[in-house]
DNA sequence: TTGTATGCGTTATCAT
DNA sequence: ATGATAACGCATACAA
């Protein structure tokens, strides 16, 4: 900046106002430093105005699995939505790892962020705690831990799964199988308690046998998982897999034992992930409004960034069932 | 960091000396200083850091659609790769769009990044030249230009291209269709020219019906231009889809033609992502080896940033067949 | 071993 | 309308 002063002649403070557009500077002058500014290709140094400022216009978004289709559209959809509101985020992967993810938080605390968004991997919110006495605006997303103080944004998961179970009793079927992810996120406790408390509204089969859950919430625990169910003495004519990715797993295992979906098997998701359309067949699961989910997050942030120590506040927004090729009235009955 | 000096009662050099570990300080200070610190929940300013510093330790990742699995594991592979060697990522999401391609960039410029690693979407190297002129060391990752001077990481698309045909030509196919998507960035068109030679080659139907360029790279591109194959008045007995999302989208395709994979057509996918073991039937596949190239990216790039202006290094890696089960010898011939 | 002082690239306040 | 100058939070060279 002191460079491009001197090139246009003039002091930094006038090189500062033009290029802020603060205007009160003549013409000639913010020519003149226009024309130093693209000849010395000059760049406003970020890190110094936030010294200056102390403002980093950062905001840090966490996310358990980059790698994960669920995920990488969540930090996408926060992101854009930060972007367009002037914010440059900060996307950290944990990879669902509790250490990582106090290391990223650490980091995002230097960087002096003025809000983080987390979708979090811990089990409880000790590595929130740091952020609530730097006075940090939280967002929980997604997953949700039901005993911390703090603005959480989510779907009714207890809904999501009742949902799930209630379009596969209404085909007909009375034995279901569940698969689970890891449940220490409270967010997959809550949608297995949705299908517990529709297995009982119901009054279907509720052998526990038919409730597995996971290690991890990759495709191959699908497929293990899957197998296992279908392999049960009496095997379950549906199955609702608590994610589309595990769902993905499912098709596979069944494939592999020669069922046709949904013919000899029904098969539900959860989170309408875009591929989800492309099955075969397709997939019929209960969507999140991702989007929405998004926009509401950083809404939400943005309005606690501006005052101090607001009352949190609490988005519940709904699934929505979509039923597509993978579920049927099945065969034979139990 | 004034508050935690005077907390302890030391000055603000010690306070410096101690965060930093750099030793010469007595114990009983050093224990003073450690619990300032804790009390007073002080995070060294990384902010002011890079400014003292000069030095930022960001570096910027720039994909094409952060939601797309190919890119979001791209940008996963680096990230890890990069926070393992103490660099922040910034992680740069420009949705095939030049122009946020163009403001990304800026934004990292601003933020004084030490170098980046770019998959572009631009269809020329002018939003390349800013960094050139601002001497930060960047990689062009996986799409590449081939007139431009600047250290490139990728793998041999022409022999990838080569190598699906080749396989596909040995199970006995000689009307084989290719699925593009947009060739802008040389890549793919390296790809189809791979496919192209492999065509001549061996000596097989070059009819140009048999080559479809979609628009996109997602799954209902590969389901339009795989129906569009498939009607045609003599469909290929086989497709190459130069990318598994797409591949899943003629998936999709050929189901709802009531033909099935592989006895009626036989499909490959190109990337091999995660997913592509779990289709049914599994995707046989052209494989890139993501975490090397990642790997690589990061070392070319940590090593350029030591130096200045060093000669461009160009790291071409190889790909690999994967078969699996959607591929196999043609049941009618042409 | 510890402290003091200067500079990093901005913004912002105050003069002129 | 323009310029000089003091922060901002830290590193660092130098002094004590």
């Amino acid at each position: 900046m002191l460079e491009v002063a001197k090139e246009a002649g003039v002091s930094i403070a006038t090189v500062s106002r033009v290029v802020n557009g603060e205007g009160g500077v003549s013409k000639t002058l913010e020519n003149r430093v226009r024309r130093a500014v693209k000849k010395l290709h000059y760049h406003p140094s970020s890190v110094a105005q936030s010294l200056a400022k102390q403002r980093s216009m950062l905001v840090g978004i966490l996310v358990p699995l980059l790698e994960h289709p669920y995920y990488s559209r969540i930090a996408s959809v926060i992101e854009r939505r930060l972007f367009d509101c002037g914010y440059q985020a900060l996307i950290c992967n944990t990879e669902e790892d509790e250490d990582r993810e106090r290391a990223y938080i650490e980091m995002l605390l230097r960087q002096r962020v003025e809000g983080i968004i987390i979708d979090s991997s811990a089990r409880n919110s000790k590595n929130l705690t740091e952020l609530h006495e730097n006075h940090i605006p939280i967002v929980l997303f997604d997953r949700v831990l039901s005993d911390v103080q703090c603005n959480q944004v989510f779907c009714d998961n207890s809904q999501g799964g009742f949902s799930g179970i209630q379009h596969l009793v209404e085909l007909g079927h009375r034995r279901i199988g569940v698969i689970a992810a890891p449940s220490y996120p409270e967010t997959l406790q809550r949608r297995i308690r949705g299908t517990r408390e529709a297995v009982e509204f119901f009054g279907i089969d509720d052998d526990p046998e038919l409730l597995v859950v996971g290690d991890t919430q990759l495709f191959d625990m699908g497929y293990e998982a899957g197998l296992h169910l279908l392999r049960l003495p009496v095997p379950p004519t549906a199955i609702f897999a608590l994610t589309d990715v595990t769902a993905i797993g499912v098709m596979h295992a069944a494939a592999e034992m020669n069922l046709r979906i949904p013919d000899d098997l029904s098969l539900m998701g959860y989170d309408d992930l875009p591929f989800a359309s492309y099955t075969v067949p397709q997939l019929t699961t209960v969507a999140q409004p991702l989007d929405q989910m998004g926009a509401t997050a950083v809404e939400v942030l943005l309005d606690q960034m501006g005052k101090q120590d607001q009352p949190p506040v609490k988005a519940v927004l709904t699934t929505k069932l979509v039923v597509r090729g993978s579920t049927a009235p099945p065969k034979r009955q139990t």
